[in-house]
DNA sequence: TTGCATCTACGAAGACGTTCGTAGTATAGT
DNA sequence: ACTATACTACGAACGTCTTCGTAGATGCAA
């Protein structure tokens, strides 16, 4: 009934924040999700079960219904949800200057040391041999 | 009336294309800010005046009506808007890490050599003594 | 088998964002 | 002075997002 885009996805705030979960849990069923997401907010059961149905309109996650807590998982990798938004964000608010987004980051979390460390890897990583 | 919160703000797409002309235009009329946007998509003039007006209710801009034709422009600069935005996407997708960050910025843009060398520059500033 | 807990489905309300049409006011040209 | 043009103000429609309540089905335990 829905289309399945392989285009541009941008979750809503609600959503990315059920993907997160699920990022960090795995397939998950909706008690699982509301667990976590509970700790941090209070939050109807049933809130989280309406955004499952619509999510897997969306095409955003897949839902196991073997048992009978059905079991949601991310339909995308994470990487490729987080490059949609990267790049989103990139575009409409940098102007495509990555160095500008990167500034704004740093500047926004005062990265540690591990951090740095990650970040410099990356970068010669990335100018060097894969691509 | 409205309150002025020093807090995040998060600007809406719309919002957000709008400051991006007067971030390059500088403080501008209605007529100038609807001319830059309708090169892009068709836009009708009260469209724009209209966010014009909510955006001065949110603070988002400030208008100068000195002349009949008022001018605005966005009350807080770039870095500050792109710093919010940046900090937020990295705490809500990217688990508050900077380096995840850029792999799916680098991932989704393919960086020019010469926007390469300004990240290391970049980084290396960042590190080194300034902050 | 009755009743309680757990699950899914779904409708609907309320907030928000975006767009546009209409109305009214000022300005300038003839 | 009159009319066309440019501007602001504002209401309202429409869509989307988010949240929750209610209803119905399923399983389990006493």
């Amino acid at each position: 009934m829905s289309i399945q885009p392989t285009e541009l996805q941008r979750p809503t705030d609600a959503e990315l924040e059920i993907l997160t979960v699920l990022w960090s849990l795995g397939a998950s069923t909706v008690r699982e999700v509301h667990e976590t997401i509970l700790k941090r907010k209070p939050t109807q059961y049933t809130t989280i079960l309406k955004m499952f149905q619509i999510m897997t309109e969306k095409g955003l996650v897949t839902r196991d219904d073997a048992e009978r807590a059905h079991r949601y998982s991310a339909s995308k990798p994470r990487e490729w949800t987080q490059q949609q938004l990267a790049g989103d964000l990139l575009q409409r608010a940098f102007a495509g200057s990555a160095s500008s987004l990167m500034l704004g980051a740093l500047s926004a979390k005062k990265a540690s040391k591990k951090e740095m460390a990650e970040l410099r890897q990356l970068l010669a990583q990335w100018e060097g041999g894969s691509r």
